[in-house]
DNA sequence: ATGTGC
């Protein structure tokens, strides 16, 4: 991106005044390095995000963000319903809900490093992962509309994890005001064999090793330890969210006219909040998040049986979950008003400061824990929200190193085989059913995580606690 | 992201 065109506001926050149809500047929050490799397309759909009904304060991009369908992967923005405000399904993303959780495992290191290709094998025998792959929970007509309705409260009432765990899941694993009658019967049987499933491209199963704390009292109630070992699942909600996407993008691209909404790219195709079809999105949407919800929940499960096999006796405890592809109803001040926004987080983690009164009791004198994912043999990072970013972009965060090039590049450029051996190389091991796949998430197709989190870091829209080495990664 | 693509 041309640094030329920004008017630099901090060391990490660079602003675009509005100009033409622009209701609200847009913000980058990025450091000088990651603006100027940022693909400029980043630039045209802020801008452009800019310019729809209702939007509140600026369109932001977070420093991962690249290209995305109409609005950009790592983006937020908010709408006030009562200035007209619209929900985009692109503003949401295909992957709704797609998330991020991690589980303390209350095993070190020195444990695992003796075999850990026994617990690789017996993970991957576990999880289904890869393109259509599908799992052996199929769900009738009913028991489909109570997952859709329940979430990750339905997979523990059917009895896939533990009742403790729904503290530790934003929205506490079900989320109100789900729509199950706006969700298709297509969507319904894309989904009927795919509970409990991973999916493909940047999902990923990964046993990771806590290396480094750079906030030890934060870490110590997030319960990490150096050495300690965590698990994290990374996906989403699989065919019924894509499927939902689909539909309902389609569909507002042509209500566009009839709610004379004046779109700079048809891709932004969106809906009065407070309209039929806006209502519409919104329970489907809100479904979608139930779905994948309950989808890492049974991930979970099959988990716990996995590491049973390997070590006897050990629970797995969720650290807590997060979505980054989703519009949330939250409240904000903004103007001296207290306001509730629909806020739209695509590839953007929510993050609320210490003193939010929806998180849950262990971490609200803290703040939330962050989930940033890296690309596949590198960092994850686990971060805290602050009470500041409220006022940065409506408590929002990065969500992962983001892309650098696109899947068919790194595919011409990268042999799975060859990525797979030099891994093992560094004593990561790694499975998937899909060396092209591999190829495609080579670490170099992705920004620098750690860069991207330093960012944020210093945006303050997040603050750094520890970082996390991939040891084990199945992959979608 | 996706029964990968109109």
């Amino acid at each position: 991106m041309n640094i030329g065109q920004l008017i630099r506001r901090g060391e990490t926050c660079w602003e675009i005044p509005p100009t033409a149809a622009m209701r609200v500047p847009a913000v980058i929050y990025a450091d000088e390095g990651l603006i100027r490799a940022m693909d400029p397309k980043v630039y045209e759909q802020i801008t452009n995000v800019a310019t729809l009904p209702g939007i509140v304060e600026a369109a932001y991009a977070m420093p991962d963000a690249h290209w995305g369908y109409g609005f950009p992967i790592g983006g937020v923005a908010a709408f006030d319903p009562d200035q007209g405000g619209v929900i985009s399904a692109g503003g949401v993303g295909f992957d709704i809900s797609c998330g991020v959780r991690t589980l303390h495992t209350g095993l070190t290191m020195d444990r695992l490093e003796s075999d850990p290709h026994r617990l690789a094998d017996e993970l991957y025998r576990a999880i289904p992962a890869g393109v259509g792959s599908r799992g052996k929970i199929h769900l009738n007509p009913h028991e489909m509309t109570a997952m859709l309705t329940g979430g990750a409260r339905w997979a523990i009432d059917r009895g896939f994890g533990e009742a403790a765990d729904l503290e530790r899941i934003e929205e506490r694993g079900c989320m109100a005001g789900a729509d199950p009658a706006q969700v298709s019967a297509r969507a319904r049987e894309r989904q009927r064999e795919e509970m409990g499933t991973l999916g493909s491209g940047n999902h990923y199963l990964e046993v990771q090793r806590v290396v480094e704390i750079y906030h030890r009292p934060v870490a110590e109630k997030f319960g990490l330890r150096t050495d300690g070992i965590v698990i994290t699942i990374h996906c989403g909600s699989r065919g019924l969210g894509h499927q939902i996407g689909t539909e309902f993008l389609k569909e507002m691209a042509m209500a566009a006219a009839q709610y004379k909404i004046a779109l700079p790219d048809r891709e932004l195709a969106c809906a009065p909040i407070r309209s039929p079809l806006g209502r519409r999105y919104l329970g489907a949407m809100r479904a979608a998040i139930n779905c994948a919800l309950a989808n890492r929940q049974i991930l979970t499960h099959l988990t716990q049986k996995a590491v049973d096999t390997v070590f006897p006796g050990v629970r797995l405890e969720l650290l807590y979950d997060v979505s980054h592809n989703t519009c949330k109803v939250e409240h904000y001040t903004v103007n001296g008003r207290k306001k509730e926004l629909y806020i739209h987080r695509k590839g953007a983690t929510r993050a609320y400061g210490p003193g939010h009164p929806d998180l849950p009791e262990a971490f609200r004198e803290v703040g939330q824990p962050v989930l940033i994912g890296g690309s596949m043999g590198t960092s994850s990072y686990v971060l805290c929200g602050t009470e500041k970013g409220a006022n940065r972009a409506f408590s929002s965060a990065c969500h992962g190193a983001g892309r650098a090039m696109s899947r068919h590049q790194a595919a011409k450029q990268w042999r799975g085989r060859e990525l797979v051996d030099e891994l093992a190389r560094q004593g990561i091991i790694i499975r998937s059913p899909s060396l092209r796949g591999i190829a495609e998430e080579a670490p170099l197709a992705y920004k620098d995580a750690g860069a991207v989190v330093g960012a944020a870091d210093k945006a303050g829209l997040a603050h750094k606690i520890a970082r996390l080495e991939p040891v084990i990664c199945i992959k979608g």
